[in-house]
DNA sequence: ATCCAATTCAAACGTTTGTTTTAATGATAC
DNA sequence: GTATCATTAAAACAAACGTTTGAATTGGAT
């Protein structure tokens, strides 16, 4: 039970970075100006230079509370399903588990902000920003090449590019999980049912299947299809 | 062969549109000045609000443009499936081809400025700005809608609920599929192959994996492991 | 040639941005 | 009590933002 309670108020920086987290996860890191962020924090503008030395310093400061410790999850439960496999290959469920089931855990802490900041990480992977994607990318590489690896050895058949790639979409379809409802409401208006509960095993099996399946398409192969467009261009 | 040259110097909206779409994909909506996009597009600061009535316009112009021809193109190839079968339910693949491998074709126009445009739109779903938000999902609604029920009809033992999920897990794939390789250089440094040519079957059969994939978790029942955290709260 | 409407242009508008400055406040050690 | 430190506070900074203005300029129709 750390942190879950209403910061102290002596704790100016942790205040900052709460509300710096909850408001870049709503309007974006350029939509959200230092002094919304220090107003919604109960601090003084010029406290954001004091602590962080700028708002790139406050950006950086946010990514890397969280992206440590996701991360650190992530290996120590990749270390734990190694040991418990004894040299043999892990299950791909098991390392997808290992590494989505992290990540949906802590967007699943509403309270502790793990929510706002999952939803924050998943808009950074087509984020505009050089500098974010800048250290996210040397945050993340370290851990993201060991599952790699470790997806390579349990499934030896598929090409190590065709992992990478599935690898990435996986990325895009849990990104979208925890963007979660609100994406959705263009679909359908009602969708009103449990959706935080249901939600990991969802993604969960949708996940796997994607990852294991058929290297060319599914389907048998059929005539060409026209899609029925106005141009000629071929698919490509 | 519209429009893929450079645009004539009379035609001052066109060259905005243009310019904004590729900034905006580079730089966000926010972090793109309207003092750059004119300049970009050799144009005087003014004409901005001249033709489109200020930034807001712009946007929506930007995004309707497209948006507008995309999901004609994708009702018209549903239509020419639906005309096929004759009555008879679809296949679950030619309807994800109708719906992503169009998006994928506009994608791949790299000189017509598609591909800026779908990196936009990838970015959308969980995308910060409501005003953005609202007019998409306004657009996105009825093609969404029809391909939703045809999904429904080709995989009449899969829930709707379920359906809709994975619906969007893909729209989620598939927008990293578009931010591509830049998305990818945090686990892969190396990387040159062939991207664009086989990324749409690398995805179309990522998709139609998950898709199908088994409703609950496709590996047998496993004792609930522990991930090796710190923590004690339950994985919810 | 003349007029008119549409368009382009340079300049300025008032706000808001991130950052800096300088003084006031607080707690702790001597 | 006084000195010393880290922190907070209010005010001001220049720069950049979206928008507006009013005068040039253009291209056809009369």
């Amino acid at each position: 039970m750390v942190a879950v309670q209403a910061r102290q108020a002596g704790d100016t920086p942790g205040r900052i970075l709460d509300a710096a987290e909850a408001l870049f996860a709503c309007h974006g890191i350029d939509g959200t100006s230092m002094r919304l962020i220090t107003s919604r924090a109960g601090a003084n503008l010029a406290a954001v230079n004091y602590h962080f030395g700028g708002k790139d310093g406050l950006v950086r400061a946010v990514f890397q509370r969280r992206l440590t410790e996701l991360n650190r999850r992530r290996l120590a439960a990749l270390d734990v399903l190694e040991a418990q496999a004894a040299g043999a290959p892990l299950r791909p469920s098991r390392i997808l588990d290992a590494y989505f089931g992290t990540a949906l855990e802590m967007a699943a802490d509403e309270a502790g902000g793990g929510r706002h900041f999952m939803r924050l990480l998943g808009r950074t992977h087509n984020e505009p920003n050089q500098f974010v994607r800048g250290f996210v990318a040397e945050e993340y590489a370290p851990c993201a090449a060991r599952f790699l690896s470790a997806l390579c050895r349990a499934l030896p058949e598929v090409p190590r590019d065709e992992i990478l790639w599935r690898f990435h979409f996986m990325m895009g379809a849990m990104s979208f999980a925890i963007a979660g409802v609100d994406g959705l409401q263009p679909l359908a208006g009602e969708f009103g049912s449990d959706d935080t509960s249901r939600l990991a095993p969802r993604l969960m099996s949708f996940l796997l299947g994607g990852l294991r399946a058929p290297l060319e398409a599914a389907e048998p192969a059929a005539p060409p299809l026209d899609r029925g467009r106005g141009s000629t261009r071929s698919a490509a």
